[in-house]
RNA sequence: GGGCGAUUAGCUCAGCUGGUUCAGAGCACCUGCCUUACAAGCAGGGGGUCACUAGUUCGAAUCUAGUAUCGCCCACCA
């Protein structure tokens, strides 16, 4: 059979992937095996996949895959996430280019929607994980909004709040009257904008004196309700206890004092809006003032304000100014820069304002989650962002659980006509509790108002890896109990606190147990100039077009050669000056290494066998070597994984098997040209590419289960994902050392002749003087293509030279030698070792290191005393005969 | 503003509790090769005062303090 000269991955991905799955080798159900775990930090559901979700499932892959062919019974629990915020704006823009308003719509209208286009385009970022060769239990699949998962999470709510953990508060949340909703934190982007500071004195009441103070915002004096000093500020001292007089609406309003005020800043007094910031909303709070709402929800005033009613706000900001001017009450106005937030949804500006919330009480909460991770039961890798937690953990706030939208698990709490409110997990209970708290025997659900706002998306999450097990619901199930806790988490260090943190209270919380092991968190992948990939940048290749391009294997390889624990990927992209497009170097590398594997394949299979000839000596120590080589390499590949250092453990696989599978061992065992092979050799050779691709398997599932399956003829149903993965045996450093000189003396030899110009075909004589123990003739005379080697003992001339160890190897070349060049370069060494051994004496004539230092040390000092001393005896001598 | 962390070759990073695996790896780069597995390759090679300054020590890339630069998280001063 031909095997092409270069791999196609196109021909062999997806058939593989549908043999998995043909197979279910991805499904997992309990049974006496160690289970091993991975609930999959699930993607928005409209999502589509991005470089980030590339790197972070191609270590959850690469796990599951190791853990699953290590004999445990591996779990890889997929779904995807509503992201209410992310979700409802898509739905409502989707809507505005079809000309629907949101806001015209009925909560049910608008939902109906949102699930149309969820069936639309849900999944879709599951469908593409396939192709990167993930090997999740699909048949798990699961979405937060599914009726088991949505049950859970009403339970959650209902079980905190009889806890007494919910409760209802007010709070400043971000308003965007433009979009007419709340939102979010992260959709504000705070812009550096060239404003106006405005000086404005109120009048003290019944006195001809006045207090100055500043703001940016001016119009909001329409809803002052305080004026605050320091109450140390001994220049405001005089007007503690007395009250001033709001310009123009004239409320007299007190003046009160706070450690809260800055001083050094303006004129040391500060206006108190409880209603439109958020310090002036918490120093309300503690002074127990009145808050004034001045703004309707579109951002223009309301009758509170009594002027300027109907008017927007920055319009309402130039009236008041004038009005201010001419009543005598700007002192000054100054230029200012300050930060505004804007939406980053409409742009509109951001307006803090204040409104009824559900919050979680944190701090009981949060004390076996922190304990938990800093006794290392949960483990972070890296370790540093323990710090970070911890930080996180000991500052926690009430988390705002509420959020005023309509996609989402809607809050179960439900008003009653007359006032109060009751939280119930179903309509019926609700009715019940209705009754019972009314008193009202006629009550039905049509008198109850369901609150209109549903639960931050964080809320459903953080159940995730309790509920995709059924946990809440249904704690005794079997799936719950075997899989649970899981093993290892994977995801990105941004939502450490988002989600992760509440993932862990949630676990002690509800299972009493943490809800996974270990914290892989990944890093962010930027583009070659650092900056990070995103949509809206445009700098960031299409995921599918690049596993089309360089094959899946390729991709991932290329993605965790660097991309070590907490690391960014710099996913560099290089545009090819003759075609002009893009290429990427990393997936090159990666999708090289794959035709690398390829070629070593296409080489041991054609070989012939021939049972009748003897197996050569290279052939038989290269084995020796090999073996030895092999299994101390699996060790520290082991080791690496236990750590969580992938990139390394890839890196190792990698130079195994380029460097010495491929340039050392095969170039040993070949036979020459259309020339058999001996029995013994040929299967040691095909054990050994067994356990290569077998290590290699997990980073590159595709092209190891190709060629896996073209070793032999396998039996329908058999599968490398599912054999047995290779464990190290004893080795022994001394084999593995001498054979690291042997190299040593070839790559001497191809030195010689690179730098003097000998063809590789031409045959060359060594010869050796010194202490040097010939137990690889064969495979030295193989590599370095010599017609022999001879141990001598006198000077030799015409010679080019050079040292392994101690000993001195000589290649004669007769006239082609430049006795010029061959001096200069032993002179040079010469004059090295000289140096070397002058900082070696001195080291061992310092009386204090030699007394402090430990024995060991020192013995190594001599050692290097004792090698240098000779060298430079050989190179002296070599010196003396050459002039 | 508060907290955390980083700075080692052109790039991405290893270097664990100070001492031969102490200056490393991969990629990139340079030189020579289309040598019947692989030019997506082979052989060889050049690159670093370990950010700076001081200190501890017989000995510092490694420990301590300060300086500089960068990154991340949290809070966002009227």
């Amino acid at each position: 059979m031909e095997i092409p000269a270069k791999y196609d991955p196109s021909l062999t991905e997806d058939k593989w992937y549908k043999y998995w799955m043909d197979n279910g080798f991805f499904h997992s159900e309990p049974d006496n095996r160690e289970p091993y775990t991975i609930v999959i930090p699930p993607p928005n559901v409209t999502g589509v996949l991005h470089m980030g979700h590339m790197l972070n499932n191609t270590i959850q892959d690469v796990l599951v895959r190791r853990a699953r062919m290590q004999g445990k019974n591996a779990c890889w629990v997929p779904g995807t996430d509503h992201a209410s915020i992310a979700t409802e704006a898509k739905v409502v823009a989707k809507l505005r280019d079809e000309g629907i308003d949101k806001n015209k719509l009925a909560r049910e209208e608008f939902l109906e929607h949102a699930w149309e286009w969820k069936e639309k385009h849900g999944g879709i970022i599951l469908e593409q994980l396939k192709k990167l060769g993930a090997s999740c239990d699909w048949e798990r699949t699961k979405f937060t909004m599914d009726e088991d998962m949505s049950k859970s999470v009403i339970k959650v709510f209902v079980d905190l709040y009889k806890k007494g953990l919910i409760y209802r508060g007010v709070r400043m949340v971000n308003w965007d009257p433009q979009a007419m909703t709340a939102v979010s934190d992260e959709e504000v982007n705070y812009k550096e904008v060239q404003s106006k500071l405005y000086y404005v004195r109120y009048q003290v009441e019944g006195e001809e004196e006045y207090v100055t103070i500043a703001t940016t915002r001016p119009e909001t004096i329409l809803g002052d309700t305080a004026v605050c000093v320091h109450p140390e500020d001994e220049r405001l001292k005089h007007l503690h206890g007395k009250k001033v007089i709001v310009p123009l609406v004239k409320r007299p309003v007190s003046i009160i004092q706070d450690d809260y005020v800055d001083r050094e800043f303006g004129t040391g007094a500060l206006k108190i809006t409880p209603a439109h910031d958020i310090n002036d909303y918490e120093i309300g709070d503690k002074h127990n003032l009145e808050s004034i709402d001045i703004f309707n929800d579109d951002g223009t005033l309301n009758e509170s304000a009594q002027l300027y009613i109907g008017e927007d706000r920055f319009k309402a900001r130039k009236l008041i100014v004038k009005d201010l001017e001419g009543a005598g009450h700007i002192v000054k106005i100054e230029d200012y820069i300050n930060k505004v937030g804007y939406s980053e949804r409409t742009d509109a500006v951001i307006e803090p304002k204040l409104s009824m919330q559900w919050f979680l009480k944190m701090e009981d909460l949060t004390k076996p989650a922190l304990e938990n991770v800093m006794n290392d039961n949960v483990q972070f890798h890296p370790s540093k962002f323990k710090n970070t937690y911890k930080h996180w953990m000991e500052n926690v706030k009430d988390w705002c659980v509420s959020r005023q939208l309509w996609w989402g698990h809607r809050i179960p709490a439900y008003y009653l006509p007359e006032g109060g409110y009751v939280v119930a997990e179903t309509e019926e209970e609700a009715i019940l509790l209705a009754k019972e708290k009314s008193g009202n025997q006629n009550i039905t659900i049509a008198d109850l108002r369901q609150d209109e706002d549903v639960l931050d998306t964080w809320f459903s999450s953080w159940l995730w890896p309790i509920s995709v097990f059924d946990g809440i619901n249904n704690p005794d199930n079997k799936d719950y109990n075997y899989y649970y806790p899981t093993n290892d988490l994977v995801t990105a260090p941004e939502i450490l606190f988002f989600w992760v943190a509440r993932m862990i209270i949630a676990g002690y919380e509800y299972k009493e147990e943490k809800p996974f092991r270990n914290v892989y968190l990944t890093g962010i992948v930027r583009d070659g100039l650092g900056r990070k990939m995103s949509k809206s940048l445009g700098n960031s290749p299409d995921p599918l077009e690049l596993i089309k391009n360089y094959g899946a294997d390729g991709v991932r390889v290329g993605m965790l050669l660097c991309s070590p624990a907490g690391g960014d990927l710099l996913f560099d992209i290089k545009e090819n000056s003759k075609t002009g497009e893009n290429t990427y170097p990393l997936s090159e590398q990666g999708r090289n290494f794959g035709n690398k594997i390829w070629n070593a394949f296409r080489l041991v299979k054609s070989w012939h066998v021939d049972g009748t000839i003897e197996q050569p000596e290279s052939a038989k120590q290269a084995i020796e070597w090999f073996k030895h080589r092999l299994n101390s390499e699996i060790e520290s590949i082991n080791d690496l994984y236990e750590k969580f250092r992938l990139s390394d453990a890839l890196m190792a696989v990698y130079k195994l098997f380029w460097d010495e599978f491929s340039s050392w061992y095969l170039e040993l065992v070949k036979p020459a040209y259309q020339k058999p092979i001996d029995q013994a050799s040929y299967e040691e050779t095909l054990s050994f590419f067994d356990i290569m691709v077998k290590l290699l398997h997990p980073f590159m599932p595709f092209i190891t289960e190709e060629l896996w399956q073209l070793m032999e003829n396998r039996k329908d149903g058999e599968s490398l994902m599912i054999e047995k993965m290779p464990e190290s045996e004893p080795y022994n450093d001394e084999i593995i050392n001498a054979f690291e000189s042997v190299k040593e003396i070839i790559s001497g030899v191809r030195n010689i002749r690179n730098e003097n110009n000998i063809a590789q075909k031409e045959t060359l004589s060594l010869k050796i003087k010194g202490d040097y123990e010939r137990k690889y003739d064969s495979i030295i005379i193989k590599m370095a293509n010599l017609s022999d080697i001879r141990t001598i003992d006198t000077k030799i001339e015409g010679a080019v030279t050079f040292m392994v160890k101690s000993a001195e190897f000589y290649i004669e070349l007769g006239d082609l030698v430049d006795v010029e060049e061959e001096l200069k370069k032993l002179k040079e060494e010469l004059e090295y070792n000289r140096g070397f051994l002058n900082s070696v004496m001195k080291k061992l004539s310092n009386e204090r290191f030699v007394n402090n230092a430990p024995e060991k040390v020192v013995n190594v000092e001599k050692k290097k005393k004792e090698d240098a001393e000779a060298k430079i005896k050989v190179l002296e001598e070599r010196i003396a005969s050459l002039t």
